[in-house]
DNA sequence: CTAGAACTACACTAGTTTCC
DNA sequence: GGAAACTAGTGTAGTTCTAG
């Protein structure tokens, strides 16, 4: 079947024009023992932002997915679920399958190449940490050797060794195989599968804060909205104006990102959550009330939800949820609601409740996108 | 009635930050 | 310098609900 078919109907006003953007290059350079600490989190974004060039609201959801979406393993394509639901034959496997597609159209690139145009924190990240990870292991040898000197000569086993792999991978190559690989080798290989595997746990450590970062910077770099606001990222509450500091026992509080408006000082804070789960909306109730309680300059602020998450029930909750007597969210932003639409509607037809209470949302415009979301920001 | 969707709850990994 | 505390998002399993 022809790509660019399902592209156009898929990506609704985004033109797709396979192959127009060049990679951006993953650059290695030199950094702190942290790499996925704040201050290289920076440096990495200030390094993939063209040096005084302005974001377009339009067209900034681009970069947060350039930034931080990244493609599952198990299926080759961009991550929007749980890996366990979208393994090939399962519901999701079909919405990725049309997420994939669509967001390659989006970007301008062909599907197969996604992956060298997305992740890019995450990979920069990586190779930072691999490189410090490198100078630690040379530095940790004497005391490795130091260790197991009491032990010499008892057999036990290497750092590293992994004999249920080894057997996996000399069982299955046994065939093709002359000769019994050098168990020095067997053992790099599986440390390497093993580093291999392990990296990709890491990535949680970077896409919470790494989304706060980014929309930070995006909202800084959109001169409508930065010259009249104050941008802070993870802010303790008293830190803005018209919020007090806790009572000496208790602890401070802090929230994602706030913005306040320098002109007529209203507040909106900010909760980024790349997903999110049930057993965390309940986490959203209470910060606010948290946050209602510190308040005393007796003025309303705004409390605005930004996510990337794909399950339409609880996008839905996030929408409905309530305090009292209003919505608990002043708005409810994804990253594009266009990707929504082409996971959920398809090629192939979709059904459930969920997504037709979702499909509801963005409609009736209760669940909008990054794009119009900073577009009225920086109208206002 | 049944398969899949939705919900719930907890486990897990691995990072940063804080405190001594 | 290192342990403990904290935080993030994801994995996963069991249960309940619901559309067809």
């Amino acid at each position: 079947m022809d790509i660019s078919s399902i592209v156009d109907e898929v990506s609704g006003n985004q033109v797709a024009i396979p192959g127009l953007e060049a990679a951006p290059p993953v650059v290695q350079s030199a950094v702190g023992a942290r790499a996925f600490g704040e201050e290289n989190r920076a440096r990495l974004l200030r390094d993939y932002f063209p040096r005084g060039e302005d974001v377009d609201p339009a067209l900034a959801w681009r970069d947060v997915y350039r930034l931080l979406l990244w493609i599952d393993r198990t299926t080759g394509l961009a991550h929007c679920y749980e890996s366990d639901k979208c393994q090939p034959g399962r519901p999701w496997y079909a919405r990725s399958l049309a997420f994939h597609v669509w967001v390659a159209g989006a970007l301008g690139v062909d599907p197969g190449d996604l992956d060298k145009h997305i992740d890019l924190l995450f990979r920069n990240a990586t190779a930072d940490l691999a490189l410090a990870a490198a100078k630690n292991r040379g530095r940790l040898l004497p005391a490795v050797a130091e260790q197991r000197k009491p032990y010499e000569g008892m057999g036990l086993p290497e750092p590293g060794e992994d004999p249920e792999l080894e057997s996996i991978i000399t069982g299955s190559l046994e065939p093709f195989l002359l000769q019994k690989p050098p168990s020095e080798l067997l053992r790099n290989l599986t440390e390497r599968i093993q580093a291999h595997v392990s990296f990709e746990n890491k990535r949680k450590n970077l896409v919470g804060e790494g989304f706060e970062d980014t929309v930070a910077a995006l909202l800084r770099r959109i001169p409508s909205i930065a010259e009249r606001h104050s941008i802070f990222v993870r802010p303790p509450l008293h830190h803005l104006p018209g919020f007090r500091t806790p009572r000496a026992n208790s602890k401070t509080r802090q929230v994602d990102l706030a913005l306040v408006d320098n002109v007529s000082t209203r507040r909106t804070l900010v909760s980024c959550k790349w997903s999110v789960r049930s057993d965390r909306e309940e986490q959203f109730v209470s910060d606010f009330r948290d946050y209602d309680q510190l308040e005393e300059a007796g003025q309303d602020f705004e409390y605005v939800l930004i996510t990337n998450e794909f399950d339409p029930a609880r996008l839905a909750a996030a929408c409905e949820v309530r305090r009292q007597n209003s919505p608990l969210f002043t708005a409810v932003v994804h990253v594009n609601p266009a990707g929504l639409y082409a996971a959920y509607r398809g090629p192939v037809p979709q059904r459930g409740r969920g997504i037709a209470r979702a499909l509801t949302h963005i409609d009736s415009g209760r669940l909008s996108g990054l794009d119009s979301w900073l577009t009225e920001l920086g109208n206002r």
